[in-house]
DNA sequence: ATGTGC
C-alpha cells in the first residue's frame, strides 16, 4: 500500500502519517492541505518527510506545508526540529539555496503612476539589476571583504551605501545571524560568491514591482503603513553560488560523519551530523555565513531596484517613500526554544521552503511588529499574486512557528517548456510584463507551472498559523 | 536552487 493511502485526515486541512508507518519512524508527520492540494501531493514527498522522522533527535513531529513538493532528501515545504544536544543537523533539510528568502519594500507611488509606464520602468530595472544563471554584479569582493559580509550580513551592504540603518530593524534576525564563522567556509565558496553579490539568480527568483490590490485586514494593513493601490517592490533571492557551495561542501562532510558517528539513515540525501559535533557546528557556522550573504544580497537588490525607480520618476528618496517592510529567510536551520509537553527545549528548527511565522508578543519579532506578529511574505509565481500575512499563536502549537513559503511547483521544468512551445510565450503570459536577459527561465517559470498560491495561503490562514493581511499583484517582473 | 544536466 502506498503511503498516501495511509494518511489519515484528523481534522479539516490536517492529514497525519502515524509514527512507525515507515521503518524507524519516531515521530508522526502532519501534512497541512486542502482537498485540492491533497490531490497534487506526491508519494515521494510523503516518503521524504517520513524518512526525516527517523533521524536522531527528531522532536514532536515533522510538519509539511501546503506548498509541498519533492526536494533533495527532505521535501520543500518541510519543517523538522531536532534536539540541540542529542539531535542532528541536516544540510539537505535546509536546502541548496541557504537563506533563500523574500523582501518587501513599500513606496509612496500608486498604481496609476506606474501602470502606464511599466514596460519602460521594467526595462530600466533590467539594465540596472543583474539577473540570470551565472550573472555577476558590479561588486567584486576580496576574501576578507567576503568574510566581513558573512559576519555582518545586511549591515555590510548598508555601510557600503546600499540602504539605510533603519532597514536593519525590519529584517529577520536584524539581517545578521550571530553564529557565523567565515573560517568554516571553503575557498571554492568564496570564489563563487566574490562577484555574485547583488544579483538575482535564476529559477523562481525575481524582482517584482507590485501593487496592493486587495486588503483582508484593514487594521493590520494600516498599522504596517500599507493601503490599496500602493506600489511595492518584492525581492525573492538567496545566497547564489556561495550558499550552494556551502551545501555541497557540507553534504560531503555529513556523508563521512555518518560512519564516524554510526548514524543509520534511509536516504543518503538526508546525510547529517550531530549538531553538537565539530562537523555539525562547522556546518552551522558556514550555513549562517551563507545566510548573512543572502541578507546582504537582498539588501543590495532591493536598494538597486528602489534607486532605479526613484531615478526613473526623478524623485528624492523622501518622495519615493522607500520603507523596508520586512525581509525573511525560508531556507534555513535556526536554534530556537520551543515548548513541548510543557517543557522548553532548545531545538534546531530546519525550515526548507517554509517561513517562520512567530505570533504577536514573541521576543524575536522586531519591536515595530511585536504587537502584530511577524510579517510572513509569500511570493507567488510569475504573474499571479503574492501575499502578506502575520504570524499567529497557533503556529507555535502546530508547526514550530512556521507557515508556507510560496506557490509550489506543479509542472516539471521540461513540461513547462513543452507547454510554452505548444501555446507560445506571448499567449501564455498574456498581459503580464516580464523582462529577462534570456527567455529560457521565463518558460520554465510560467504561472501554469505552479500551484495556486491563493489556495496555499488559505490553508495556513484557516489553520490559524498566520493571518491574511493583504494581496499584491505584479505590475512588472524581472526574471533570471 | 546551482559557474543549471550523466
Amino acid at each position: 500500500m502506498g503511503l498516501k493511502e495511509q494518511l489519515v485526515q484528523v481534522q479539516p486541512f490536517v492529514y497525519k502519517l502515524p509514527e512507525n508507518t515507515v521503518q524507524g519512524q519516531k515521530a508522526p508527520v502532519y501534512f497541512y492541505l486542502s482537498d485540492r492540494l491533497f490531490e497534487t501531493l506526491e508519494e515521494d514527498a510523503i516518503k521524504q518527510a517520513a524518512n526525516a522522522a527517523t533521524l536522531p533527535g527528531v522532536k514532536k513531529a515533522i510538519y509539511v506545508m501546503p506548498d509541498v513538493h519533492v526536494g533533495y532528501g527532505f521535501p520543500v515545504g518541510g519543517v523538522m526540529a531536532t534536539d540541540a544536544e542529542e539531535g542532528i543537523i541536516s544540510p539537505g533539510s535546509v536546502g541548496y539555496d541557504i537563506n533563500c528568502g523574500v523582501r518587501l519594500i513599500a513606496t509612496n507611488l500608486t498604481a496609476d503612476m506606474v501602470y502606464p509606464v511599466r514596460r519602460e520602468l521594467m526595462n530600466e530595472i533590467l539594465k540596472n539589476v543583474p539577473a540570470g544563471a551565472g550573472s555577476t554584479g558590479k561588486i567584486k569582493l576580496t576574501k576578507s571583504q567576503m568574510e566581513e559580509v558573512a559576519v555582518k550580513g545586511a549591515r555590510w551592504a548598508v555601510e557600503q551605501g546600499f540602504g539605510f540603518l533603519e532597514d536593519l530593524e525590519h529584517i529577520e534576525s536584524g539581517g545578521a545571524l550571530p553564529n557565523a564563522d567565515p573560517s568554516k567556509v571553503s575557498k571554492e565558496a568564496y570564489e563563487r560568491g566574490s562577484d555574485e553579490l547583488g544579483t538575482v539568480g535564476s529559477g523562481n527568483h525575481f524582482v517584482e514591482v507590485q501593487v496592493v490590490d486587495e486588503v483582508y485586514d484593514e487594521d493590520i494593513a494600516e498599522r504596517l503603513g500599507l493601503k490599496l493601490g500602493q506600489v511595492c517592490i518584492m525581492v525573492h533571492s538567496g545566497s547564489r553560488g556561495f550558499g550552494h557551495q556551502v551545501c555541497v561542501d557540507y553534504l560531503k562532510v555529513a556523508k563521512d560523519a555518518l560512519k564516524k558517528y554510526k548514524i543509520d539513515i534511509p536516504d543518503m540525501q538526508l546525510a547529517c551530523m550531530p549538531f553538537s559535533s565539530p562537523e555539525g557546528r562547522a556546518y552551522f557556522s558556514a550555513m549562517n555565513s551563507a545566510a548573512n550573504y543572502a541578507f546582504a544580497n537582498r539588501q543590495i537588490l532591493g536598494f538597486l531596484t528602489a534607486d532605479t525607480i526613484r531615478r526613473f520618476f526623478g524623485l528624492s528618496w523622501k518622495d519615493l517613500g522607500y520603507r523596508l517592510i520586512y525581509d525573511l529567510a525560508h531556507n534555513i536551520a535556526k536554534l530556537e526554544k520551543h515548548k513541548i509537553d510543557g517543557k522548553v527545549l532548545k531545538l534546531v528548527v530546519h525550515r526548507k521552503g517554509a517561513t517562520r511565522a512567530f505570533p504577536p508578543f514573541n521576543p524575536e519579532v522586531p519591536p515595530a511588529y511585536r504587537e502584530l506578529g511577524q510579517p510572513v511574505l509569500i511570493p507567488g509565481d510569475v504573474g499571479r499574486y503574492s501575499f502578506l500575512l502575520v504570524g499567529q499563536d497557533r503556529s507555535m502549537e502546530i508547526s514550530f512557528g512556521t507557515a508556507c513559503h510560496g506557490a509550489g511547483r506543479l509542472m516539471s521544468r521540461t513540461k513547462a517548456k513543452e507547454f510554452v512551445r505548444r501555446e507560445g510565450l506571448e499567449k501564455v503570459l498574456g498581459d503580464l510584463v516580464v523582462v529577462a536577459r534570456g527567455k529560457g527561465t521565463v518558460a520554465e517559470e510560467i504561472p501554469q507551472a505552479y500551484k495556486d498560491v491563493s489556495e496555499v495561503v488559505r490553508v495556513v490562514d484557516s489553520l490559524g498559523i498566520a493571518k491574511l493581511v493583504l494581496r499584491l499583484k505584479p505590475l512588472g517582473t524581472l526574471k533570471g
